[in-house]
DNA sequence: ACGCCTGTATGACCTAGGTCATAACACCAT
DNA sequence: ATGGTGTTATGACCTAGGTCATACAGGCGT
């Protein structure tokens, strides 16, 4: 198999295709390769790609009035992006930026809503997995509404380590700008957390010691 | 055309049905009448029936650990909601709640999913839906995290009026739990708003004066 | 008519977290 | 080695908005 289609068949969307299919799939997609800090598109540009991480991670961004970014999710290898904006035929809603330096797969949005009108089993699992971000997305919410920033630097840590492991790669900057706080509340917090024990870090990653203990914290304790 | 046909019709989802189709979709369905306050269902209640609205108003929220509600949507006659959740096959990820007395034509998961399965071309509108909806709640993450309350309440009513019409039917603690603030707040910036002669309002209901003048206090002006 | 509840309103006060300034350190490119 | 840039860290101060208390008006049930 094609090292390109067996990118696309790590991702929850097309784990069910079979190999000839997802060959089919790989022949309409190129890489793209970017350096850190480029954006492989930005809020408003027009959705002419469907996107699939193929190397590194590509974090996805909005912009505020204030200046201020905020993180809406990161993407590791398998994961899609710029899928809603593609299905919807509306500008892209977020920028989509690469972390260090990456490379993406893009599908010319009209080649992919082919595959998939072919396809109407995949539009069930599009459908599963908007579910899960729309989930996600009103969870957190409620949390940005309602919870202090510890709970939810908490809260975001737990979301982070269920998908990546006890180790988590972000900066301080990066943690404040999916809580929606500062990078000054988001050290001081992490200090705390250190304090008690919970969390380890050196530059640029955060590990979990204690699990538990910030689950405590993540319930406002 | 029954009744239920049409108020099934009005959804974007099945806009598109023909008749015998939308007959037959009202037939699975089922009424349930509900007094004002009345839950549809609860958070993390099995999600066993997908809903639309046939009268009256349903609004959706989650419950924070701090007791504060957060209200994620309002639904109106033909809309529908709880449709995440049965396609998950997970809970209901929030609760649904009569706002005056209301009733709600429920098809049960089992039913529903065969149906659409049967309509591949529903799936396509389906996705529509949540993509939007995500689209939506990716844009309020931004403002709870990056904004300041006058222009978060004045982009709500921006949002709700561009659905509604001028006159929202909306109580200030209603408005406080979409954005995520206090009564006390919400009726201050209420004030302020009907001071600069932006909106008029009375006892549950805000009617918007000047949209040119709320557009700009929603960039932060 | 009478209470009673809910929504609206306002003032006094408090605090979580933002803002601003400063510094030390790690890492990279030259 | 040297300078530059990004990350982590910490202290001083400020303010938006939360909290609490009080009041009053309109609608509803009895």
């Amino acid at each position: 198999m094609s090292e390109i289609a067996d990118i696309l068949g790590r991702s929850d969307l097309f784990a069910d295709l079979n190999a000839a299919e997802l060959e089919a799939l790989a022949a309409l997609a190129h890489t793209r390769r970017l350096r850190g800090g480029e954006f492989v598109f930005r809020e408003e540009d027009p959705a002419d790609n469907f996107y699939v991480v193929r190397r590194g991670r590509i974090k996805v961004l909005k912009h505020a009035s204030s200046g201020k970014d905020f993180i809406i999710a990161f993407f590791n290898p398998g994961e899609m992006f710029g899928e809603v904006a593609v299905f919807g035929g509306k500008p892209y809603p977020a920028s989509a930026q690469a972390v260090g330096s990456a490379q993406v797969l893009g599908v010319r949005r009209e080649d992919f809503l082919n595959f998939i009108t072919a396809r109407p089993e995949l539009s069930l699992r599009i459908i599963d997995v908007l579910g899960g971000r729309l989930r996600d997305a009103q969870s957190r919410l409620k949390d940005l509404a309602a919870e202090r920033a510890e709970p939810r630097v908490a809260r975001i840590m737990l979301m982070l380590s269920s998908r990546l492991g006890a180790t988590l790669p972000f900066t301080r900057q990066e943690i404040a700008d999916m809580a929606g706080i500062t990078v000054e509340t988001a050290i001081r917090i992490m200090g705390h957390f250190r304090e008690e024990g919970i969390i380890d870090s050196e530059r640029g990653s955060i590990t979990i010691l204690d699990e538990a203990g910030l689950r405590n914290f993540s319930a406002g304790g």
